[in-house]
DNA sequence: TTGTATGCAAAAGGTTTGCAATGAT
DNA sequence: ATCATTGCAAACCTTTTGCATACAA
């Protein structure tokens, strides 16, 4: 399953993975999945609850930070490497790479095509087991350009 | 100046840095600077406080974070990008990259020599002015290898 | 002496945990 | 019916802020 698919299909998709592994499929992992999934603002665990709490009578922040954990844990998205202190959380588990505003902290993907083929080797140093690699971008994004 | 120096002159290097920029030389940015720049682990701002709370009496975890913003403001060091929600620090302000642990969030520094020889040039996609790169690799670091 | 930097206390965020109730299978 | 998941409340941890004091220049 890539990335690209509408909606629904990603859905599904996640769907059967979920009963596949045995993840019971409540209303707020489904509609944090969905809501995650349909994000490239790489959000936080509360703008997440912001988004869905009308949708959702009585949800908790709570339940957001756990299900995100286990979407994290069951390789359905990842925690974004970022110097602020708060976590960010991106639904694209494919490698790529991000542009991280120095002033606001926001977070852009980089288009691959606009990349230099990169086919970097694992680096293997003394122990250590490199399973991938993303790069970060510095610098500032469109909105924080000095004018 | 470049890390790689024995302490005392990047010490002096930092003295003399601060005097020409007009930052107060106290007793507490000195030693966080020295702290920090004697580690290689990307402390947190508690773990250097943690380290020089005894060397200095009454010092205070603000003074910590306090200075610790004005080093990243000066370009005495960066914050690290780290999938955590607590931010790291990094005394080395050159380009370089990083191997992040999965299970325990160490970061390592990587050898530029154990790397392809980079020179990526910046990608200037619409809108944003691109500053510097780092690339973090993502795996196991030998403590967390599976036995 | 002047103004910046520190320390304290308190507040503000962000995240985690215990436990009872709910809900998916 | 059973076990995983949720919601609540409270705790915990990290970071920031206001203000008076202390200290570097």
């Amino acid at each position: 399953m890539e990335h690209g698919e509408v909606g629904t299909q990603r859905q599904s998709w996640f769907e059967a993975q979920c009963r596949e592994r045995g993840l019971a499929l409540t209303i707020q992992r489904r509609a944090v999945f969905e809501e995650l999934d349909g994000r490239r603002d790489h959000p936080t665990a509360d703008q997440i609850y912001e988004a869905l709490k009308r949708r959702l009578a009585g949800l908790s922040r709570t339940t957001i930070y756990r299900v995100l954990e286990t979407l994290v844990e069951a390789g359905f998205a990842r925690r974004v490497h970022h110097p602020d202190a708060v976590a960010r959380f991106d639904p694209m588990t494919e490698r790529h790479h991000h542009m991280v505003c120095d002033r606001c902290g926001s977070v852009h993907d980089v288009a691959d095509a606009s990349l230099p083929a990169l086919s970097l080797p694992p680096v293997v140093a003394a122990g250590f087991s490199v399973r991938d690699y993303s790069i970060s971008f510095t610098g500032l994004c469109p909105d924080c350009q000095p004018s």
